[in-house]
DNA sequence: TGTACATCAGTGAACGCGCGTTCACTGATGTAC
DNA sequence: TGTACATCAGTGAACGCGCGTTCACTGATGTAC
């Protein structure tokens, strides 16, 4: 009984996950934008209203995309910090792997990366489902630094009085504990390493950085030291 | 004669100016992506072939607009380096007024900031006629750096021996002059400030960053900072 | 085990809409003599 | 200055296309007794 009702929920299972699929083939076509539902069913084989069967609108299936690509993201960053972890490195090093799990993460999906932190989609404003999947990079980016603090501290320059408050206040919403100049520095450094990777994705480096994971590489150290891990 | 062939040709640049204009409007509500001639002529009165007159195609229009959004974010922050040049200012000042223009205008021309930093247009490619244009806030961030240099020089960590090369290579191409560690980290800082000023655009600082305006500030002297220009 | 019924995936037609681009045209503006 | 002609902006119809969403439907799968 339990199996026969699973064969129809499996299937389900199976035909969310070939729309979700399709729909990032067409992702990489069309753009968010113009995400069409009848363009993913066509491919699909499938005719277009069936496919409200398994999403009630086209915003519903981007919305989905948009929380698998913040998973998919976040997973990448998580799983290379825990190598690294694993591996006995200290919190630098384990920071530029995680920095470096985003970039890869990024070229392998470019279109998935444009989706959540590239322009928003006009029209489109997503769900608070999407928050918690959002933050899971800049989570491990506290983790990280967390450990470092606890460990050996970090030593950064006082903050000025004008962003104490805040700082205090973002400290206490999502990264308790941590020194509030820290936490300023971290919040800073998830955006520098967004700019970078979208730097590289969007084209902005063309005719400049040729080298571009030695770039970044070097980028990544940088920030970094940013948040108070030196390379000494 | 001059004054009577200037009539048409006055009324082409203000009808070519109208054009543009109502088409940063529709920017706003539909997006690049979306972007269509026909909506444009719609709000102007026009029947949409008309607007071949002006522009070949749609792809030709978008190109005007991406290069206007360069020209301008461009001479916002050449005028305001100039500003703080004309004060007396320090190249750190002049930085942190650079970064602080490129910010107010993002926010003044969200759908403009997105158009020429945001995710591509898909199906568009972005013609040669742009890399002029695109590079003026860059060029004004070299010159402030340029100006440090040669006053009372700049101290920057040496470069890892693999991003030599390519450093080198950069500041032949667009920086020459600049140590190698100053290019690199320039081009590093104008990722970073654009990564900045889109998350807040973009709304990843949504629940993380209230007292934006502060944060920012602070981030831009951060970025002084990692370009050799310390607070004292 | 067998049967009656409920659930659900997928179909196909239809709704009303918008798009980029082409083309032959009208009529006003500008030019040459 | 006046006239014949060329240039050009703008019109309106048409091309072939794609879109999201609704709805009544068929037929297969699952459920209760």
């Amino acid at each position: 009984m339990n199996t026969v009702r699973g064969a129809r929920e499996r299937a389900r299972i199976e035909v969310t996950a070939a729309i979700k699929d399709e729909a990032r083939r067409r992702l990489a076509a069309d753009g968010a934008a113009k995400l069409s539902l009848r363009a993913v069913a066509r491919d699909l084989g499938m005719v277009s209203s069936a496919l409200y069967r398994y999403f009630p609108s086209r915003d519903e299936l981007l919305t989905a995309l948009i929380v698998d690509a913040y998973d998919s993201v976040g997973a990448a960053a998580e799983e290379a910090d825990a190598r690294a972890l694993a591996a006995g490195n200290p919190p630098r090093a384990r920071w530029i792997a995680l920095c470096e799990a985003v970039r890869t993460w990024a070229l392998e999906h470019p279109h998935e990366y444009a989706l959540i932190y590239g322009s928003p989609v006009p029209g489109y404003s997503a769900p608070l489902d999407t928050v918690g999947p959002a933050s899971r990079v800049g989570n491990a980016m506290i983790a990280i630094v967390r450990a470092a603090y606890e460990g050996h501290g970090l030593s950064l320059p006082p903050l000025p009085a004008a962003l104490r408050p805040e700082a205090v206040r973002m400290t206490a919403d999502f990264a308790e504990g941590l020194p509030p100049e820290v936490t300023a520095a971290l919040v800073a450094a998830w955006a520098q390493l967004v700019g970078l990777v979208s730097f590289e994705l969007f084209g902005q480096f063309n005719r400049v950085v040729e080298d571009r994971a030695t770039f970044f590489a070097h980028a990544a150290g940088q920030l970094a030291h940013g948040v108070g891990l030196p390379a000494v």
